[in-house]
DNA sequence: GTCTATATTTGGATAGAC
DNA sequence: GTCTATCCAAATATAGAC
């Protein structure tokens, strides 16, 4: 899952220029996952998309896998600098929407990530322990603006996912690109809020 | 994504044959797509299963997709089934929670077949027309049980499937084989039947 | 209906020259 | 770091004998 290179002193050039080449591919990938889906990437298709020789992928990356791992790294990072711009309301039914809302919007704008980051449908493909760290610390950041607003049962904060990811999932399936279920988050936190806090 | 071969008359024992070696192969299919992901399913390794050459399987089906294809309207053929079992409460709430748990159990059981009739993760596969029309019906079904407890607000059962959907997904995603979300299952229609018919 | 043989494509991955 | 050359395995699918 590791890369084969090694890392470099930061102020070398070749190590600058060798990240930037990789992040090339990887927002190559990213495009090409989007369109055609995850499970349809192909390295050598990647690697004509970026204009090299398929074998040269692998001065980047050591195996496909080491790809998708990258890929999920990246959409958790993604999801985690959502959170860092997030403005959390003293009001719990404030944040509870702000949070759903955060979530459903970028869940919806893209269903190969939604795939990557949340389903697990690529055989044998699991994220190296580094990459799983950051979706934990997505999973506690989440957590922890549950609990910021009052909500310490773990069956509420259970239930909330399953809102939230249900609205997510719908969204991607019967309506992608539109707004069917993302119209639906106010109602649906109103709802949550009622259960959890009483009226 | 037809067969090759047309349907012979009912009583010639050379069909009945042929159906019946049909069945053993797609009950193979979903015992390997339950064991290495759907995506991972090869006709070779379903021929090797089965104990046959490869290319002896395309006078069963006429592609890959045909078996997938298959294996959805099976799926979804079980879902009706277990439609068909339920006894519909005149309580609404009643009924909703013997809908959800109807719901939830199914997908909780096999991973592999919530994905193939539920998510879109395999590059290129649509289910054929007459595949499509039984998942239609399981839909219409779901709906009708719904509008049958007094539910007619489009945004109600909207709300209703991304609950049930959200509930089914995360216990597959975090727990699988356990009841975590399972268990939530009365306490989501409880909050979901409040919010739409009030205490 | 099943087999042998085979076409054809594609895939991931390695070795070694430059 | 990129290339040529190549390997090897696996995939879907077809043709034709039996």
């Amino acid at each position: 899952m590791a890369d084969k290179t090694a890392a470099p002193p930061r102020r070398d050039r070749r190590y600058a220029r060798h990240q930037a080449t990789k992040r090339e591919i990887l927002d190559t990938a990213w495009k090409m996952v989007r369109d055609d889906g995850v499970n349809a990437l192909s390295l050598r298709a990647l690697a004509r998309a970026v204009d090299m020789e398929p074998q040269s992928l692998y001065t980047y990356f050591a195996s496909k896998h080491s790809v998708y791992d990258h890929l999920f790294a990246d959409g958790n990072r993604q999801l985690l600098a959502r959170f860092d711009l997030l403005a959390v309301s003293d009001d719990p039914r404030r944040a509870l929407q702000a949070v759903a809302r955060l979530f459903v919007t970028f869940a919806a704008e893209d269903q190969a990530r939604y795939e990557l980051l949340f389903l697990r449908t690529i055989p044998d493909f699991e994220p190296s322990p580094e990459s799983y760290a950051i979706a934990v610390e997505v999973f506690a950041r989440g957590r922890s603006i549950l609990t910021g607003v009052g909500l310490n049962n773990p069956d509420d904060f259970d239930l909330w996912t399953a809102l939230v990811s249900g609205l997510s999932s719908q969204q991607l399936a019967n309506d992608p690109g539109g707004d069917r279920y993302i119209r639906l988050i106010d109602n649906a936190v109103a709802m949550f809020s009622e259960h959890v806090f009483g009226r």
